[in-house]
DNA sequence: TCATTTAGGTGTACGGCGTACACTCTGCCG
DNA sequence: CGGCAGAGTGTACGCCGTACACCTAAATGA
């Protein structure tokens, strides 16, 4: 149903031919299956199956699955851009942003793992840069600890909705509100909903139109914070 | 470890005095047992051992275990205010999420799953109440589904924070940010991380004032917003 | 070159999970 | 009382993560 193919750069051919395992081959082919299956249809067993390899072999390259997992999601992070520490902050805040976002949608499996787990150097690295970012361009430490907070808080909660949405285009949302409101008959019950399934389509939403309007009306706001606290 | 215990409000005895499951009653068992255990600690075998019966029995009364998810997660629902349509929407909107971030922190269980799953009545009934009041307060349509956006993503993105930093107090949370820094040794590699582990015992942290600061911060950018669109 | 160490891969097994399916029992209806 | 429906039971299957003992191929060093 779905095959792991990955670069050559992390493996090792033995003498017979055979390619030998290596923790950063078996996080990457990890990350590979779970994009493909979700979380859910990710296993320890699976994983080791698409690698031609008895499900023990894993267990010589990462201690357990949690472990695994938290490699998996480390490697997301890695996807995420860094903000530059003496670059605008706006701008700087903004694409990393926007780059998070796009980590998450190609690896939605990750969102609920990705604060629960021990932090990988990738994620210290990128935190690191976004406070550095926001303390050097004059953000109070108070103000700076606020603003991380928000702007995350919007991120991975944005990419959860989105997660579990499902739904990208203008129709795609249109039709599925629309489907949800008759299968519960609610057009009565709830005429706000109803109001939603009826204009959505014809309102041109797009996702990714929707994450920004949030993300520049908090950029706005932490903006007007930093300029009263005396930045 | 863990006992569940309920109100007998829904359930009936038998005339050998054995008490009958009922749907309302096995869903209130499962919401108690995952308040205790977490989500990793919830099964159906063990919900049925909970209620002195064999697993299957269970499924007299839920189809499967994602649907019985479906109604403990709904219950937490019901425990959200819902806002009232024709008060001021700023303070309704406030209570609101504050309102929705102490139900997921009791239920924290329930933060991966909110928006995953088929919404129940509890779930339509608040969503349809809080496009009602914004609609009412002169929202035009995309900015209203725009702010109900923003708030939501933020909402379940702070729980998600909440949850998975696990700390509470300033000194939980300065320990706890010195602990990894120790634990890494990343204090010169990451220099503003280790900032924060040095500066946060001190600074008064506490995660209500984030959760509201980040709130307010929004909820002036939606009344800008909604001033500047013609309400 | 060959013996020895060691790391990588294997096979088996255990206890837990969700749940299908066929059953018994209980309490209610006539 | 006879039977019927719906609640609770028991057994069984195929997944899961992973402990443990084993084998084998590669690396080492004399």
């Amino acid at each position: 149903m779905y095959a792991v193919h990955l670069s050559t750069a992390m493996t090792q051919e033995t003498n017979t031919g055979r390619t030998r395992l290596s923790r950063p081959f078996v996080l990457q082919a990890g990350v590979a299956l779970a994009d493909g299956n979700g979380l859910e249809g990710f296993s320890m067993r699976r994983l080791a199956q698409e690698l031609s390899v008895v499900p023990m072999a894993l267990y010589k390259h990462v201690a357990n699955k949690d472990e695994l997992l938290d490699g998996m999601v480390d490697i997301v992070f890695g996807e995420i851009e860094s903000p530059p520490i003496h670059e605008d902050w706006r701008s700087a805040m903004r694409r990393r942003a926007i780059s998070a976002r796009d980590a998450l949608k190609r690896h939605s499996w990750a969102i609920g793992l990705m604060e629960t787990r021990n932090p990988g150097p990738a994620n210290l690295r990128n935190h690191n840069a976004v406070m550095g970012c926001l303390r050097e361009a004059g953000f109070s430490f108070e103000t700076a600890i606020h603003a991380y907070s928000v702007q995350d808080a919007y991120i991975y909660g944005f990419a959860l909705q989105e997660k579990t949405l499902g739904f990208e285009t203008p129709d795609d949302a249109g039709e599925a509100a629309q489907r949800r409101a008759r299968a519960i008959g609610m057009l009565d019950e709830y005429p706000y909903l109803a109001e939603i399934a009826a204009r959505l389509p014809e309102s041109g939403y797009d996702n990714t139109v929707e994450f920004t309007w949030g993300l520049d009306l908090i950029l706005d706001g932490l903006d007007r914070r930093r300029r009263t606290a005396r930045g």
